[in-house]
DNA sequence: TATGAATGAGAATTCATTCAT
DNA sequence: TATGAATGAATTCTCATTCAT
């Protein structure tokens, strides 16, 4: 249903037209919200008319699919990267933890959107993003467990758990992160993986 | 606007009628959202009428505002009696921690109903509930930076990052938490203080 | 169903509730129109409670209908003296002229009232009003055939035609007059009557 | 927001959709008032829906804004043409006021929702509405000072109460006015000109 | 006399979606 | 591919009035 060739009547700007849409519609939902963002207000502002978005999705509720399913295919793709290569176990936790870090800040609108709007979608979708978070977060705990295993990971702590501090941690930070604050992404990614390492590590006598 | 007199005509249980709306209307709202929940649901599954609803709510904006309040206030007392009690900064910052996980899970549903709605909400209010979450966090970074004074929290971390940090958890747990799963409220509280005040603790020798 | 007994709570001021309901319902519904203005406004700016209104009046319907009721009472009696007094008919002619729009101006807010609301009447009663004001347009007309009996006016006007003349003038002072502008009310009155009377006046050779 | 292409479904009749609405509109406000009629029984009266009725008008002000807007435009071209054209003052003014008469009754409805229904318009639709009303008095008032000048009209009246004298006869028609009554528009038209302007005329000895 | 909680019917408006062109 | 008029159902909110106390 999505096809990227660039549109022949060059609107607004010259990238295609559903990208048009959906960059448009990140910005708005996450400045507004899902339902507070009407399709006419999606389509004014990407330069087109309502027919040509139905014509491109098939609902709203498609728009914000579409959302979820490139932010997360990128962060999974991103962690997967980290976590099957090369290193100890601590070391990859590390480099992911930061990893995910910059790439949600870099990313903050689409991470407001769907820290917002995932529960006002029909159950059956819902159900898939879910899955698919489900996996990401999977891939994570699996980290945590393989550090447990080679001895850098204190034992006594639940590999689920610590994998919801860490994401709790992630997902707040469109709550918080300004853009023009005085923590850089960079700052920010190594400060939280520092104190959540810190908090899982095995003591060093 | 608010009274407390039972109503006189009969209503589904006993609870004055403001009551009841607030905790219909969190229970909805957490399930189906904010946007998703008519006030007809709500005035329904309260058993009164929407006239009495806005006898004594001036809006639906007011209902989630009332809700916002009376958790906030609750909160903030809890973490008062704590962070100006006895003991040393380390001691209160365990206890501060795993008390706000443990009140949090148990009104789980206003948690939910705040974190996806209050970006829907009218400016100024938005402003208002983030002033007062705002002087509850920094309650708690000053508990922290105490820490620091009193040399048990490390030096080289920003007591506003590892705030963000510990609510970014705390406000995640609406997201997995499960009142039938395997760990109780009380465990959760202490691996997540445990893993946190690891995460900033100076390392003992 | 209207009493004048002082009301024994003294409220805003002294007099009794009705006088103040009526009142205060005047300035309101000349302001915003009656359907603009709530009973509740009312009851609230009159310093009194629903209750107490429905005690005094059934409805809002009544609010209003007893506005006009004691307004064309004091127009109809102000009017029937001069016209039943002593001079010529041209004379008294004049005299009721200035006297109804100087009295108009006097209670401009009820007769802005009267034109902005009477459409909004159950039929029978709107009947009624118009009843009485056609029997006050009738005796101002009555007064103009007069005067062309005994020559002062000429014969070639309609009588009828004449009446509508004037009072639409009357009815028109609301929408322009200013409590502040340059025209003082007597001036207004005789300069409108200078104009009225000239334009059915016999011409003096 | 107003287009004129006829509408492709086959609706009561031939006309435009928003010219069919503002037909209708304007009869029910004429009859029962803006605010006794509800949009339900405009959009059933033209045969639509609401939703069409949205899609051209921004809310039911803006229906009676065009309506307004459409009346003084007509006016005001009518009034300039006359004002502007050939003949003394006294001429002009005898023909505008006659025009004047004819064209009102000629759109009784309009004029009588205007008088009906301007206080309850937005404050700056208002002033809006009062802004162009005052242009189109103004150009009267002009024609009265003329006639001053050229020594036709008496020199002792303020123009400006010559100006209100004349358009409260004009307001008021639509009180009193029945199309089936004795006087035709024609006559009317003249004998409010005849006295108007004997009225305001100098003596000839 | 007076209170004010509660009713219940109806108001304007919004909006995702469809479809003839 | 694209248009934009039209639909129709749902939504929030208002308000005159009643009635137990």
């Amino acid at each position: 249903m999505v096809t990227t060739r660039t549109s022949g009547r060059g609107a607004a700007d010259g990238a295609p037209v559903p990208d048009r849409l959906l960059a448009v519609a990140t910005r708005l939902f996450a400045a507004q919200g899902f339902e507070r963002t009407s399709v006419q207000e999606i389509v004014d502002a990407a330069g087109v008319t309502k027919g040509a978005m139905y014509h491109y999705f098939s609902s709203k509720d498609d728009l914000i699919r579409e959302i979820y399913r490139r932010l997360l295919g990128l962060q999974t793709r991103s962690l997967e990267r980290i976590a099957d290569g090369p290193g100890t176990a601590a070391q990859r936790l590390r480099e992911a933890t930061a990893d995910v870090v910059v790439s949600t800040l870099a990313h903050l609108d689409d991470g407001v959107v769907l820290m917002h709007s995932l529960h006002l979608l029909a159950p059956h979708i819902r159900a898939q993003v879910r899955a698919e978070r489900r996996r990401y977060h999977e891939r994570f705990r699996a980290l945590v467990a393989e550090g447990q295993r080679e001895g850098s990971v204190r034992a006594d702590i639940s590999p689920d758990l610590a994998t919801h501090h860490f994401f709790g941690a992630v997902h707040h930070l469109g709550t918080w992160y300004r853009s023009d604050g005085a923590l850089r992404p960079r700052q920010i990614g190594e400060g939280l993986a520092e104190m959540f390492l810190n908090g899982i590590a095995v003591q060093r006598p």
